[in-house]
DNA sequence: CCATGTGAAGGTATTCACAGCC
DNA sequence: GGCTGTGAATACCTTCACATGG
């Protein structure tokens, strides 16, 4: 095999194969088939293939991918191999949605603080967390927590922010709908739900009747075709 | 000008310019230039009037771009030139947070109904809706609802979206960890919280010196360069 | 025979550089 | 002078087709 640059497209993947290989693993499967990855998480089998193929040979010719030793790589590479302890700031209502949130344990991640503002808040507890003084934040820098997922207001998006940065987070979900600045060696991925559900209509054709949604649009006859 | 089909990666920037323009016109301003913009949405400038350049010519060289104007343009072209009434499926701890989300608005984006399988939450009142029996979801037909945001556990994701199609829902956005079918009429998009937070460490070094998180995987003599 | 792994081809999106216009 | 609009160049990603090996 040959060693490449993972593309980043792939790593965006990477976490749905692991998904897949886990179902599938759960099933009581211990090798599976691109085809049959494919058909489970929804991607063509030649883009599972070439995906893996940027990380090593993990595929028996004729029988398909070893789940166990696949999975173990897959989750090497995201660094998903230690357990990953993350801080919520904003215990909003999105906020104690995510802080009951079960879905994050497959990954390993592991929300272990949160933090408010907020005087009333400060002090309950949800779900086994008692929710800290937000002017605190800088006690996770001795409590090895690299990740931090922001539900505050847009307004205080930035703040927030610039705390975690100086109290030591790496990464940071942020669901404020704002850009938000941080120094490059920490990456921030800003998750905008209603801009998602915003980019929806427009696959809606206006009539019952038409499928592309481009063909509203004239196009000229001297568009290269 | 020319007319382009809007790539699709130009689709999904579209909202984010929307709310950098709207976000411009409350202070006041009636145009923009593409580097104004850019510093507010975090998107290069020459980025941006590419983007523009694929469906018109809104600016005027030496100035900027018409905010008005431009934001008219971008609604009309993401559909969001009328409201449109969404319903909401799963009324657990995410679900009631979608409800409260003020976030929709700016979108034109409405909640109007929500539904749950729970006998003990049907007929609550969140928000000012009142949670309706699943049972019924056939009922979003009379009442001009385009979109559903899906908010069940992953069990339960592909039977509610089969009733949201039957139902004549058109844009689905899913919250559920997993890969739902629908018909290619019916646009869905997947959010996967967990799988946000999990691309995160993979960008963070494992040690703290290194900048590029794939110079930990081997690079052979032999890859081209 | 079956399924992987990979060069090569094809397609799409980003970046550049600058002509054109206000 | 400033800023847009856009062909051309580049980078990136996907798809194909098939050689390779169990």
């Amino acid at each position: 095999m040959r060693y490449h640059k993972i593309p980043d497209e792939t790593v965006r993947r990477l976490p749905v194969y692991l998904r897949g290989l886990m179902a599938s693993a759960n099933e009581g499967h211990r090798s599976i088939s691109s085809r049959s990855l494919a058909d489970s998480v929804g991607v063509n089998s030649w883009q599972i293939r070439k995906d893996f193929s940027y990380f090593g040979d993990f595929g028996t010719r004729g029988v398909g991918y070893d789940i166990e030793r696949l999975a173990k790589e897959i989750k090497k590479i995201l660094r998903l191999d230690v357990i990953r302890r993350a801080v919520l700031v904003g215990v909003g209502d999105l906020g104690s949605a995510l802080l009951a949130y079960p879905g994050f344990g497959i990954y390993g991640l592991d929300i272990v603080a949160a933090f408010e503002v907020a005087p009333k808040k400060i002090g309950r507890t949800f779900n086994g967390i008692t929710i800290e003084d937000f002017a605190r934040i800088d006690t996770v820098k001795e409590r090895d927590i690299s990740l931090a997922v922001v539900a505050v207001p847009r307004a205080e998006a930035q703040l927030a922010v610039d705390r975690l940065v100086t109290a030591g987070i790496k990464g940071i979900l942020n669901f404020a709908p704002c850009k938000v600045s941080a120094p490059k060696r920490v990456k921030v991925i800003t998750l905008d739900i209603a801009m998602e559900l915003a980019r929806l209509p427009y696959y809606i054709p206006r009539t019952g009747r038409m499928d592309e949604p481009q063909q509203v649009r004239p196009v000229a006859a001297d568009t290269v075709t």
